[in-house]
RNA sequence: UGUCCGAUGGUGUAAUGGUAGCACUGCAGAUUUUGGUUCUGCCGGUCAAGGUUCGAACCCUUGUCGGACAACCA
């Protein structure tokens, strides 16, 4: 874990209902004091930062109870997964800044166990093989007010079912010709303890078992059991998980005594305002090209996250700032930002960007001459020392910053008035030009000589402070604004509507005349900045040794940009 | 008309029978060579009704509302 001076301190108020539940465990001796956890993920798609939730819970629980977090790959189902997700899944939890006990554990590695209990339960007459269609075993579960029938196969001899269990292993049947079910309760008011599916059959190459297996063990059958093999004690899952909990502990009855045996434990997971975070949806997002990829800087993923440029402890930070609780919870995304912003804001170099240049010409500065400004670089860090910024007759500003008809509450440029240019001097507005669109093409400007940052002039009271960057002195850059990738709250929450219907069309916005202070000219990709006046940006993969590509990470608060749109 | 879970300011989350607190947001002000940061203040909440109790957000009852469950997905 990286800076811990910079985390926040943990609790100053109370538990949340998993450290209660641990405190009380650890109280009662409960698994001889052990605490061991896991977090799960099926590598069938990106990690968000609702997996960022569980696992800043799961590895943050081990750490204050000093105990231990495996990492365990729950890949059995082999249709959906890939070793590409694997490797990403693997490189986002350790940029997270966590690291898993021992090594990667795999469901995948326990098939050989499993099918012995599924054996084991068998001759105990607790499964059975059903060799009945799909639909028909659909057809019998019933519905949740209404009890479910049994299968005609569900009394056969267990010697029976356990040839045809082998020959199910041995590849003999199709794919859906037959399942090996639990013999629990066809008439539980729990859907999920109806004789459930432990195996079924699946002709399909494994991305690490290959074609050793073509009966693959289902969720409730592989989760549970693969917890107690790893010597999990507290296995916090999803609340959609908690009308499994029943069938978890069915299973684990048959297997597990009172000396140990895991508990599953479930949380709410994390809703984001305006976001979507099913992988279904997201993967959906990147097949159909409404984004450019899983790392999208508008993406939710972890990996979008980090091209976007939050730091790991920002979002560390927002996890401890949810709260963990039972209750369906939606986070106002703004809560995310705010949560970059305050890391940003004691890391990220100030530099000088001007995105939508207006050239100034300052009249009586002479011409030829470059003078270098001494600037601090984080006025938050006082180890970031300074720098020098070439400042010449021919600057460009913002062209927001300008206006040809101000409101007296404008406190930037405009006819007659002066304004400070950071760093360097005061400067008055003698003169503009506009082109025959109307549009403004130059400004031009007087400069006080005695004005000069630091020196005698310099103190007086001027309402505005401008950014600025000499003209040749600049680097050209593009840069992305990135906004909102839907425009609804929540896009999901429409029975008539598909969530795509409220992509934001404006949620990413490409300057390509971005002009930069030449500091910037060694910056490499991930390197985060705060533009001055305008927020944080980092530099994306995409830059070339001639061509800077620059990403929004979020813009800096702006109360003038709020009060001005009213 | 089943089972399970949940309900505290706008959004989250504490208080575990004894002053309803914190964070984000919003609003107002101070400081500021970033309309940033920082600081100060303010607005704003226990789903409802009964019951137990000296005392209830917390315990009990009933109701209301919300969510989950009917893949050979996880």
């Amino acid at each position: 874990m990286s800076d811990p001076e910079n985390e926040k301190s943990r609790k100053n108020s109370g538990l949340n209902f998993i450290e209660s539940i641990i405190e009380e465990d650890l109280f009662n001796n409960k698994n001889q004091g052990r605490v061991h956890l896991r977090f799960p993920p099926e590598p069938n798609g990106y990690l968000h930062i609702g997996h960022a939730k569980s696992i800043c819970l799961n590895f943050g629980l081990a750490k204050t109870y000093d105990g231990l977090c495996n990492l365990r790959f729950d890949d059995t189902n082999p249709e959906k997964e890939e070793v590409e997700y694997v490797d990403s899944i693997m490189e986002d939890i350790s940029w997270l800044g966590f690291e898993w006990h021992d090594k990667p554990y795999y469901a995948s590695d326990y098939f050989e166990q499993l099918y012995d209990w599924a054996v084991q339960l068998i001759k105990n007459g607790k499964a059975y093989v059903d060799e009945q269609a799909q639909e028909k075993i659909s057809e019998q579960r019933g519905v949740p007010t209404r009890p479910g029938t049994e299968s005609p196969f569900r009394n056969r001899p267990p010697e029976e079912s356990l040839g045809l269990f082998a020959r199910m292993r041995d590849g003999e049947f199709e794919n859906g010709t037959m399942v090996l079910r639990a013999k629990v309760d066809m008439a539980s008011p729990n859907m999920h303890m109806r004789d459930p599916i432990m195996y079924r059959i699946l002709h399909q190459h494994h991305h690490r078992t290959a074609d050793k297996w073509c009966i693959y063990p289902m969720y409730d059958w592989a989760h549970g059991q693969s917890d107690f093999i790893e010597g999990i004690t507290h296995s916090v899952c999803t609340l959609e998980f908690e009308l499994h909990r029943p069938l978890y502990d069915w299973f684990l009855d048959q297997l597990a005594d009172e000396r140990y045996r895991p508990q599953q434990i479930e949380f709410a997971r994390l809703n984001l305002s305006y976001t979507v975070m099913s992988k279904r949806k997201l993967l959906e997002l990147v097949r159909e090209a409404y984004v450019n990829g899983w790392d999208d800087p508008r993406m939710p993923t972890i990996s979008g996250l980090r091209r976007r440029g939050y730091t790991p402890l920002s979002i560390r930070n927002f996890a401890d700032r949810i709260g963990v609780a039972k209750r369906n919870n939606v986070i106002d995304v703004g809560l995310l930002e705010f949560s970059v912003r305050e890391h940003l804001n004691q890391i990220a170099p100030r530099v000088f960007a001007v995105l939508d240049p207006v050239k100034v010409i300052i009249t009586n500065f002479p011409e030829g001459e470059v003078e270098q400004m001494e600037l601090v670089n984080n006025p938050e860090d006082p180890d970031a020392g300074s720098r020098r910024v070439p400042f010449s007759r021919e600057i460009y500003i913002e062209r927001d910053d300008f206006m040809e008809d101000p409101p007296k509450k404008f406190f930037r440029m405009g006819p007659g008035r002066e304004v400070r240019l950071k760093g360097a001097y005061i400067v008055k507005c003698e003169d503009f030009e506009k082109d025959e669109n109307g549009r403004l093409t130059e400004i031009h400007c007087s400069y006080d000589p005695t004005s000069k940052s630091g020196g005698t002039g310099a103190s007086r009271k001027v309402k505005g402070t401008l950014h600025w960057v000499s003209v040749q002195h600049a680097i050209d850059a593009e840069v992305r604004l990135y906004d909102r990738l839907f425009s609804d709250e929540d896009p999901n929450g429409h029975n008539d509507k598909d969530f795509k219907d409220f992509i934001n069309p404006e949620s990413l916005k490409t300057l390509t005349n971005c002009k930069l202070e030449p500091s910037l000219k060694s910056a490499v990709p991930e390197d985060k900045f705060q533009f001055q006046r305008l927020g944080y940006f980092c530099v994306d993969k995409d830059s070339t040794p001639t061509q800077l590509v620059i990403n929004r990470t979020v813009p800096l608060r702006d109360p003038w940009a709020k009060k001005s749109k009213r």
